[in-house]
DNA sequence: GGGTGGTGTTGCAAGATATGCAATGCATGG
DNA sequence: CCATGCATTGCATATCTTGCAACACCACCC
């Protein structure tokens, strides 16, 4: 039995679905599944009652549910007292992030970090991701959650949270772009809608390039989330992150094209100066992301 | 963090060792150091004074001693009350092992079952290992620590707890074996002190076999304890697990033959009769082996 | 009644993780 | 000054975990 068992369980409970307890916690339900199973084993008796339409918990499900709550409270105490100093730290961190990462990561690290350094004051800005990585250097945010770029400039610290691969993605409804009827497709025809600059964009310019060819831009937006919506829309062909795409409204009217050789995914994680590390504000956060 | 991490850390505070409590917990230092440091990594804090010749608990160390307490005492609470009906589950279970089992296992394992089953009453008895597999096959023990014979006989159940090399030993002091001296062992005039029967027994034979020699018995023991004290005497070669000999006060005095190929190790668990596993005794004594 | 969309579970392969051994660093005590 | 006992770390391996896909099941609805 592990503490992310624990929170895993109560998830469940609240979502009373292991796919979207799943969502929300970036697992398959399959692997909801088997630790929910595993934990029923260690505790001996049957958790959740698999009622069709919902889970519910057992007696022994509820006994375990008090058990979980309190044990994580008293970790999470026990964490802050053991961070005196910490837990009643002052200080001001300014976060940066796409809109994605926001619907996705932000809601979970934030409401952490607030329980255990409620005295920050704490600056979110959301906003394209290309734009991460220049205002983490110049010092405007002090960490940012970003894609890993290729060459991760000097003196700034990453840390993987996640990654998602990069897609290729389609009007689900074809008629509108000619050159994907064939059955080939004529990658110098399509009409594509990338992002103005940034590492979707280079990897994007590469990969092209790998192949001999040479783009016809449609539309050069900026923010990953635009191009979801003019995809949609039906004037080309654009490329984003899978979890930009999950998270759009419009995902139900866009498709993703197999594309060959796949463009390398995004790893996903906090950024900050290197030097900034020391700072006790931005290892707090640091911390809070890691577990 | 998981429990498993809890056990442990209490295990190395009442140590004050690392390798000490590894040997109580059979796994290595390295494991222990490295587990301790992920446990301080999460906890925010330094748990242990790097104390030379001792380990002793910070203030943070001292807190979560408690929590460790506390946390693993509301988990036994947990599995005893979810399992009423089982806490106060009476009944006799007769168990068998080696003496050695009896140093390693038995009092991990007894303690956690008198503390979830006070009410059943518990035969243990000790002695030779090969005897283990007839006994519970007869019906005389409802279970035994044995290792895992080569064929399980049909209508056992066995569960694998750990696994111990199985070891040729000689005299560390060599002149009382003049077979031993030279460059190459004459393994045909080297005499030999086996077990009278059992898996052991049936290794060693098929070993001799496959080199195509026919040893020299020196003498046939019930018992691999006393295998270690007449190699210590400088009667000849043994074998036995490795288990045996690192429990032995003659360990000193003995020493590991490194030979090719090498005999297959043992597999020592847990063996019940299948039939029987359906006793809600056995089931219990299963479940506490298991975690 | 037979789809149909939703659920939870399981076989399987690939990736991530934990482990033990051996080597290292460090301090104490002979 | 070496010898001993300790914790720690690099590395190769074995184990475990994960996600995908296929499956089985159930409710609902046309």
């Amino acid at each position: 039995m592990e503490y992310k068992d624990l929170r895993i369980f109560l998830s469940v409970v609240a979502a009373q679905n292991l796919n979207r307890a799943g969502q929300q916690l970036h697992m398959s339900a399959s692997t909801l599944s088997r630790r929910i199973a595993r934990m029923e084993e260690e505790a001996g008796a049957s958790l959740f009652k698999r009622d069709p339409g919902a889970l519910n918990l057992t007696p022994a499900g509820e006994l375990f549910r008090q058990h979980a709550e309190q044990t994580l409270a008293a970790w999470e105490a026990l964490r802050s007292a053991v961070n005196t100093d910490v837990s009643d730290m002052e200080g001001s961190l300014t976060l940066y992030c796409s809109v994605t990462a926001s619907y996705s990561f932000l809601a979970d690290l934030l409401t952490r970090f607030r329980e255990r350094y409620p005295k920050v004051d704490l600056r979110v800005h959301t906003g394209d991701a290309a734009e991460s990585i220049p205002l983490v250097e110049s010092g405007e945010a002090d960490v940012v959650i970003a894609a890993r770029p290729e060459q991760l400039p000097a003196g700034l610290t990453f840390r993987a949270m996640t990654s998602s691969p990069l897609l290729f993605i389609a009007p689900r409804v074809t008629g509108t772009v000619p050159a994907l009827a064939r059955a080939e497709i004529q990658w110098n025809e399509v009409p594509m809608v990338l992002s103005e600059s940034g590492l979707a964009r280079s990897r994007v310019d590469q990969w092209f390039a790998d192949q001999g060819l040479k783009p016809s831009i449609y539309a050069q937006v900026s923010g990953h989330e635009a191009i979801v919506s003019m995809v949609a829309l039906g004037v080309g062909v654009g490329v984003v992150p899978e979890l930009v795409m999950k998270n759009s409204p419009l995902m139900g009217r866009v498709r993703v094209l197999a594309v060959q050789p796949e463009l390398e995914p995004f790893a996903i994680g906090l950024c900050a100066q290197t030097q900034r590390m020391n700072d006790p504000v931005v290892q707090a956060l640091w911390q809070t992301a890691v577990f």
